[in-house]
DNA sequence: TGTACATCAGTGAACGCGCGTTCACTGATGTAC
DNA sequence: TGTACATCAGTGAACGCGCGTTCACTGATGTAC
């Protein structure tokens, strides 16, 4: 070692400019950088518009091709992350087989494994704080609004086919799919923030089984 | 209107000098300028040494007489309001009167309450985002790690109390007060930040209901 | 009772830094003729 | 097949800003004698 490495260093050291017609490409590069910078720094505030671009091998500017301002960088990583998210509970439920209650427990599981493997983009996902001002950003109410429909709809067909095989009790389902996504939510993000916190062994299993109300 | 007021006007007039002795009073108005701004920008990002100073009335340096720096300034806003939740919880418990179901639902209840009217001290208490670089601040590990012991304390005993009244059918009481808080930390935070979300009406009594197993 | 002095509470100016954003530009690559 | 040119992908320098922090200081107030 012939120098001293204090911090991370986020640069990288060239990068070969895209060929004609696939400037595109470096959309995505950047995404893929800042979601580095997010999983390392387990701090969103680390992730500045200039950060993203040493990480991903640019000039600064570069950015501005690709993305109106910052909050549109953190709204692509989170739009990509709900959509990696639903792709992972789409595939624990072919895995799954047919038994309703095994394919609901195999989306709690896997919603709480993409979590705990994820602390940072879960945080990031639904804590709420990149949430930028609108009026001052390119983001629209809409964009921020159906985030997580889709995986609340998985929850919802999940407990229904439990409740149609006899296998939970619920008389609402769509009420009480929220109610399990909520504990499913709370564990999840609280075991981000607190992975120190003595959790109970079995504390998942307590909660699904009693918020979805299965027999 | 004779001139144009664009951003919040974040500096108070003046302030008088206090008298020789009371000088440690000037933390109490700092932390409280630090809750007002929390309280008001809905972004905790807003809430720095400078911000601070400014909405005290004093010159940004004369906090280090206070704080040893700008984390430790959070850290005293989260303490501060971690004690008064649980000053709240404590009330509500004497209030409740004795019937154990009647007081669990009051911390429960109290718990909701105190996360729907300060949102942004909620997500700053629980969020997680705050948390500084602990080589690099004045802050110990335990100053975090036992911040929301007692009101975990507070649910353990009164869903117990529920027990041994024959009122809820936990055999666990421990895990099941965690779990009980999770259900309850979910709600409060995603409300926190989804406030448009369509909650179910009754979605906190599902969730109570279910996770502390009443009868 | 007067006065020198120590102490206290807080200030004002300045620093270096990283930030988001702008501007004019460069150099490689494909295309029209 | 050669060449002028338009376009594309990206750069480098600079801007103004607010930040955390430092430093030497000021002026009022209480205290010792």
């Amino acid at each position: 070692m012939d120098s001293v490495e204090t911090a991370i260093d986020d640069t990288k050291p060239a990068r070969a400019r895209n060929r004609r017609g696939e400037g595109g490409l470096l959309r995505g590069e950047i995404i893929a950088a800042a979601v580095d910078l997010l999983d390392e720094s387990k701090d969103e505030r680390a992730v500045t518009l200039r950060s993203v671009a040493r990480r991903a091998g640019i000039a600064a500017p570069s950015i501005y091709a690709h993305f109106a301002d910052q909050p549109a960088i953190m709204l692509a990583v989170v739009q990509q992350e709900f959509a990696a998210l639903n792709v992972g509970l789409l595939g624990a439920l072919d895995a799954a087989g047919s038994e309703p209650v095994d394919r609901l427990r195999a989306i709690c599981d896997t919603y709480l494994e993409f979590a705990e493997r994820y602390p940072e983009r879960y945080r990031t996902m639904f804590g709420g704080l990149w949430i930028p001002d609108l009026e001052a950003s390119s983001l629209s109410e809409h964009d921020l609004a159906t985030l997580g429909d889709s995986t609340m709809k998985l929850l919802v067909d999940a407990l229904g086919d439990c409740v149609a095989a006899g296998r939970a009790t619920s008389t609402d389902v769509p009420a009480d799919a929220v109610a399990l996504w909520v504990g499913l939510h709370g564990l999840a993000h609280q075991r981000a923030v607190s992975p120190s916190f003595h959790w109970p062994a079995d504390i998942a299993d307590r909660i699904i089984r009693s918020l979805a109300h299965l027999t």
